[in-house]
DNA sequence: CACACCCCTGTGATTGTATAACGTAACTGC
DNA sequence: GCAGTTACGTTATACAATCACAGGGGTGTG
């Protein structure tokens, strides 16, 4: 529980965090549902799910990982979209703001959300040897944080919660090395 | 109360998060205080807390506000030393990794620390029409997390903790327009 | 003392992230 | 068709961060 997004793809701790492998990964099914599911979700809201952004969090939602804004502009380029920066960056506004994806601020990077549709807000464990990112839940953090904030008369909109660490798969081969 | 920091020089929120205006604050104390115990804690750990490093730490703790790295850097160059980014990065980095400061991830800003020494993982209220910035203690967010690195097997070995908002202050202002 | 070594500092150049500003195109409702 | 709104395309630029390399000033050893 909790998990459910990259980590179970954890590649070579040394190696760069590219797309690993998904030559014969079976994401067509997920992504397929998933796209199907915010295209419903902006039908019923009335938001505009325009072939830019389908395209976006296709491309993230293929990718599921952590995406650079400008490997994210590549990739929509290389389909037949703008070359500017802008053209990225928008339909990452319109995907953080209605929950499609969100913003991993320690990376400067975007992923798709793991629970669509939901209203929650998220919290992520981030592997500072592969950057695998994984989502889980963090409402229970207003608690503590929460009441800091009642105290100080500060009024929290949103929360930004992520854990930098060391993922299951990093930590095995690292240890590994260690022992060697 | 955990606060400590900003908040109370809240500027009207449309304008620009400058200084706001400090002329006749009295931090020359605190200021001077918390340098003479980031002075002993490098001598106590064998670090070296040399002119650059100080000369950031001290116009951090002047500013007593988010800064971004290029603020720091011009302030750095006015007293004589370099002009180019590495110059700032490399004091930030060596106060960021000695705990003599903090790095703010949702505002790409650096921030002195208000609780200097103590062990801590901090936790931000960030306003975000004055960008004022308050620092609070995290540690029980890690009960929340906590459980969820342990299902996943994930080892966590820090916490970003920033709760987004607005601050007393910039509430007061807003619904007062709001109410005209 | 000479030497190598390491850490810190300085500089130039480059990459990456994000937004401002402006005009245009497309969809909506009348 | 026309006006209002929203999204898109393009140019340019600000801001954040890193790389690569050149000196300088300690310290420890021979």
């Amino acid at each position: 529980m909790t998990s459910g997004t990259s980590q179970g793809s954890a590649p070579v701790p040394g190696s760069l965090p590219e797309p690993v492998g998904f030559d014969a990964h079976d994401h067509g099914a997920c992504v397929a549902t998933a796209l199907a599911a915010a295209e419903e979700l902006c039908t019923a809201e009335g938001l505009r799910f325009t072939p830019v952004r389908r395209a976006a969090l296709e491309i993230l939602l293929h990718e599921h990982r952590a995406m650079g804004a400008y490997d994210l502009l590549e990739r929509l380029h290389a389909k037949g979209f703008g070359a500017q920066p802008p053209v990225a960056y928008r339909a990452l506004d319109f995907l953080v703001a209605h929950g499609f994806a969100h913003k991993i601020e320690r990376l400067n990077a975007f992923i798709a959300c793991a629970h669509p549709g939901a209203a929650h807000s998220p919290a992520f464990l981030i592997c500072r040897l592969c950057d695998a990112v994984a989502e889980a839940q963090s409402a229970p953090a207003r608690g503590a944080l929460g009441e800091a904030a009642r105290a100080t008369g500060f009024r929290i909109e949103r929360t930004v919660v992520e854990a930098l660490g060391v993922c299951p798969a990093c930590a095995e081969t690292a240890d590994a090395e260690a022992g060697a």
